[in-house]
RNA sequence: GGUCCUGUAGCCGAGUGGCUAGGCAAAGCUCUGCAAAAGCUUCUACACCGGUUCGAAUCCGGUCGGGACCUCCA
């Protein structure tokens, strides 16, 4: 089954082409670096880390555009005051870049924590103002925007004559109207609906760009369309972005390269569903957001203990990314415990030796093991399903064990069948799950010591001396390290 | 008011009309000096009311509940 993804634009699934073979070029709204990115938004990106990872997997040469909006986003809810630097900067008596540097590298290292690729390109609003101006400049020409006393408008009513404005989410024009406020006696903009191109800044205004229409600074839709025309071009594969980006922001880059161009910007449009705090959006304004640091640490109300990046990033693979996702801490320790039991099995994997046989010693073991692995691509390839393909993976687990502790026979299933087990769960869980191994075990030290103290448990076993091998045991468990006493002897540990 | 999504076992969550995911928790058994781990087994659900169908968690209509967007937010 080839690939398909679920289509904002046309609200089914269709399978993926892209528009050069071989190439897919892909935008997705990044953050707006005023404050701490919260995990809510971080599941957006983790989400679109995991599609660019597979896009690759798959073969494909992608282009990874995902912005930072360091200009321009207004605070308030019109086309009015302030932008949120600005803002901030003044209340906190620092330059506009501080604010957006101190958030930045948050950011990036937030991202890091959860083992997100970078993407091939991270432009900034700020840097990108003369496409912005330009871009404006063209839309003006085209005949769909107007200035009103420097500040530029688009004309959405106008727009929508020609274009159906409300496209990508299915709204008509009368009823956006009737959802809109009705306009105050001092706006300045013609229509309810419309929007600002570029926004006249008062003379104390902190960021300012000369402009043909005098000192101002871009509005927050036109940064993305200018930044996705420079990199990917009029016309490219994907946008992304969180869900609550569709009705607006990406309505109006869809109304804007239109505009501009006489293209739609891309062809499929991917949204990523909310996380949610008792079933309620986590955002910033409604005060529930959950920062990463809160998780890491353990320091909220609705946690009992911390939580590591690994352990939230499996939560968020166990849901599909179209779906919302309730955040709690009983959800968390079952994915802690699950990515857990998953980690083992792969470990163990790992060091299957693959049997001699060709053939399989138990034809329906092969078989099913061959049918799970098969499925990976193939629900993957179903709109990026990764809580399926988890499933295969759990189905797995118990013939991995097995055969490590001998109930399975090793030539039981065909050589080329573990080395295939082998490497798909090596690409699906490290390359494209992009998980990654928290514990650190590797430390020469340690294991040496661990080493020496299974040596001495296993002689007073041997020894029938039980108050010595229970005495270590117990005392390693008590500072957090798990031995497990495996089939034959053997003995293993784990810290917890 | 408009545009949508959604209601799945104790919890989290996949689900293409027939083959009744998976994880966590719980119980029993096997293994084990004991325990843990591991393996096996059990608990088998689709808000409610109708309809379509040989057959519905899945399609259609209605009712009730939850949520998102339409205003800054991933």
């Amino acid at each position: 089954m080839p690939l398909k993804i679920y289509n904002t634009l046309t609200r089914e699934k269709s399978e993926f082409k892209p528009i050069t073979a071989d190439h897919v070029g892909m935008y997705v709204c990044g953050p707006t670096v005023y404050s701490d990115v919260h995990l809510g938004n971080c599941r957006t990106f983790i989400s679109f880390d995991i599609i660019y990872r597979y896009l690759t997997y798959l073969g494909y040469k992608v282009r990874y555009i995902r912005n930072i909006t360091d200009a321009g986003h207004l605070e308030g809810d019109r086309d009015e005051g302030d932008d949120k630097f600005s803002k901030i900067a003044r209340l906190q008596q620092v330059e506009p870049m501080e604010i957006v540097q101190k958030y930045t590298l948050g950011f990036h290292h937030v991202m890091q924590l959860f083992n997100n690729l970078p993407p091939s390109i991270e432009p900034r609003a700020t840097g990108h103002i003369a496409e912005q101006i330009e871009m404006t400049k063209q839309i003006i020409a085209n005949g769909y925007a107007y200035e009103v006393d420097g500040t530029i408008y688009f004309d959405v009513e106008k727009y929508s004559k020609e274009k159906p404005y409300g496209i990508l989410t299915n709204r008509k024009l009368e009823d956006l109207l009737e959802g809109t406020r009705e306009l105050g006696g001092q706006d300045e903009k013609h229509g309810r609906l419309d929007f600002a191109l570029w926004i006249k800044a008062k003379p104390e205004h902190l960021m300012q760009w000369p402009s043909p229409w005098g000192m101002g600074f871009p509005g927050w839709h036109i940064e993305c369309s200018a930044m996705s025309e420079k990199y990917l071009g009029k016309q490219f594969d994907l946008h992304g972005g969180g869900m609550d980006l569709a009705a607006t922001h990406h309505t109006n880059e869809i109304a804007q390269s239109e505009a501009c161009y006489h293209t739609s910007p891309a062809n499929y449009w991917m949204h990523t569903n909310m996380l949610t705090v008792n079933g309620v959006r986590m955002s910033k304004s409604a005060g529930n957001g959950f920062l990463p640091e809160e998780l890491f640490t353990g320091d909220h109300p609705v946690l009992d203990r911390a939580y590591s990046p690994m352990t939230a990033r499996f939560f968020m693979l166990q849901t599909h990314y179209r779906s919302t996702l309730d955040f709690s801490n009983e959800a968390l320790q079952a994915s802690e415990k699950g990515l857990r039991r998953l980690w083992d099995a792969y470990e163990t994997l790992k060091k299957l030796v693959a049997g001699s046989r060709e053939l399989a010693g138990d034809a329906e073991l092969n078989a099913k093991c061959l049918k799970q692995l098969a499925e990976f691509d193939e629900n993957m390839n179903d709109d990026f399903n990764t809580a399926k393909v988890l499933a295969n993976m759990f189905e797995l687990v118990p013939v991995i064990n097995s055969i490590k502790d001998g109930l399975i026979k090793p030539d039981a299933i065909a050589a080329s069948t573990v080395v295939l087990m082998q490497e798909k769960f090596k690409a699906y869980i490290e390359d494209i799950f992009g998980l990654k191994d928290e514990l650190n075990l590797n430390d020469g030290k340690l294991s040496g010591v661990m080493e020496l103290l299974i040596d001495i448990r296993k002689e007073s076993k041997t020894k029938k001396d039980f108050a010595t091998s229970d005495k270590i045991r117990n005392q390693l468990t008590a500072i957090g390290i798990n031995l497990k006493d495996e089939k034959g002897g053997e003995m293993s540990w784990g810290v917890e």
